[in-house]
DNA sequence: CATATGACGTGGG
DNA sequence: CCCCACGCCATAT
């Protein structure tokens, strides 16, 4: 049997470049409901093999303190795969939420205006 | 066994 | 947008 640990890790390698998901996207995509604090725990494990850049919180927000080497760092991997980053936070259409929206409702829905 | 801690999340003021 | 409280879970002390 595969461990949570392995199961985490495989759905982080899984993400897409250029797309992030927050810790609880994760958590439930490995079959973990409500462990986003354990994912945080494994990729804090993990040794850098995994694309953890792409795990944000559920607001979109950067995980580490705002000016921490670790939230710089991450916020540069993001840019570098063209996710736009502005005060330690994704912009809102690339957002872990925007991708459950648009299943729902489509890429032609309003929008906030 | 009781507390404290954190790369979390949600709800309410 | 800010702040706070509470829930949740694995580890550490």
């Amino acid at each position: 049997m595969s461990s949570a640990v392995q199961r985490i890790s495989a759905v982080v390698a899984a993400i897409p470049p250029g797309q992030v998901r927050s810790y609880a996207q994760v958590a439930l995509a490995a079959g973990l409901p409500g462990r986003a604090r354990q994912v945080a725990r494994v990729l804090a494990g993990s040794n850098g093999s995994l694309p953890w850049h792409r795990v944000l919180r559920a607001d979109g927000r950067i995980a580490f303190a705002a000016g921490s080497a670790q939230a710089t760092e991450q916020a540069q991997r993001l840019r570098a795969e063209g996710v736009q980053v502005t005060a330690g936070r994704v912009s809102k259409a690339q957002r872990p939420a925007a991708w459950f929206d648009q299943l729902l409702w489509g890429s032609d829905h309003p929008g906030p205006v």
